[in-house]
DNA sequence: GTCTATAATACGATAGAC
DNA sequence: GTCTATCGTATTATAGAC
């Protein structure tokens, strides 16, 4: 773990994010997270905006390796079991999911009112849906792409307002992974009735 | 209209909100936005946090003006057209609608790090998915009242994450309507089949 | 009630020594 | 690379006249 300054620096932002949101970043309170001097944060990166930009780039890259990342390394796995885990591993109580739910929650709310946020987190999106409506269509082939997508959509929604519930202690964590898991039963047992549109092309 | 400095304040404060954010506003933007010196906000308003406790107030009651008040007051219509318009006012291109959706969006990302607003969201959800539950029990009268509320928490989820999408340019406003119209016929159908447990008590 | 200052401070950012 | 010290400014909040 002999991670360099500017790591350690973007990991404490990630902590500083998860405490105060994305707007209430300090960089005096992301060097005192991180044991610097102010003056040294900004020698390794150019601005605050730059520490946010990088940072949440950062919990980008975290997130996938807990998310995306899973489906594809399993494969030959259970396709419905993988859907069902990559979901929910949204939902933990563990500080560095925390911080990454947090944080992609502060991003989606950010990018309202910040154009330029809003270039990183379509992109982001995208390979995210993407990679749902992939796992959708190892479980049910016959359904038809444009209904995957639409379904990859409504889950991803569904997870981000169930996640910033859970977030603000609106929806205890069982209760969130609940209504998630019954989600994805719904689009499921949708996605197997739709009969292929296309099925005799 | 002839409202009150302190409503006209309010007012100012929901349209500075649905441009820069709870987190962006500044009291002197909002004096200006009023026609009025900083001084005078000061003298109707203890402080920011003040201003921002009872602008939000003054979004909720605005909202539900316009969502949760209209289902009661047609109750004789057609439920099922009753639900599905009550859940797509949100998404109007008019500036009282984009500034409550906006505002609600922030209300809720801000409660993830504000314990004291959390109270007055709860509430309002709970009023809200309250109502969802009736309309959705007077389209389906069968359906057990546990499945109902789980739709009603899973459609305001859907529609708050697509609400957010819209606004940040995610989403066009057509594709988020036709999002939320699908899952509204998705829970429905899910609703129908969904023989009720105890329908033989 | 309303204004024009202005005080007080919080914050981003930099200079310059080591 | 890293620090201490500090500058400049944006922002909250108040004093005091009308």
């Amino acid at each position: 773990m002999g991670a360099d300054r500017r790591t350690e620096i973007l990991r404490a932002a990630a902590r500083v994010i998860a405490r105060h949101g994305v707007r209430g970043l300090r960089v005096a309170e992301v060097a005192a997270e991180a044991g610097i001097s102010t003056a040294l944060v900004y020698y390794h990166f150019k601005d605050r905006a730059g520490i946010l930009h990088r940072t949440l780039e950062f919990i980008s890259d975290r997130a996938e390796r807990y998310t995306a990342a899973h489906p594809r390394r399993e494969r030959d796995g259970d396709p419905r079991r993988d859907l069902e885990r990559s979901l929910l591993l949204e939902f933990q109580d563990r500080p560095e999911v925390r911080e990454n739910s947090t944080a992609w929650g502060e991003l989606q709310a950010t990018a309202v009112f910040d154009p330029e946020l809003r270039e990183a987190l379509a992109e982001a999106r995208l390979i995210w849906i993407g990679e749902l409506t992939d796992t959708l269509g190892r479980i049910h082939p016959a359904a038809p792409e444009p209904a995957r997508t639409v379904a990859a959509e409504r889950l991803t929604a569904t997870l981000e307002a169930l996640s910033t519930r859970w977030l603000s202690e609106l929806l205890p964590l069982g209760h969130a992974r609940e209504l998630m898991r019954d989600a994805i039963a719904v689009e499921l047992a949708q996605l197997a009735r739709q009969p292929a549109v296309t099925v005799f092309d």
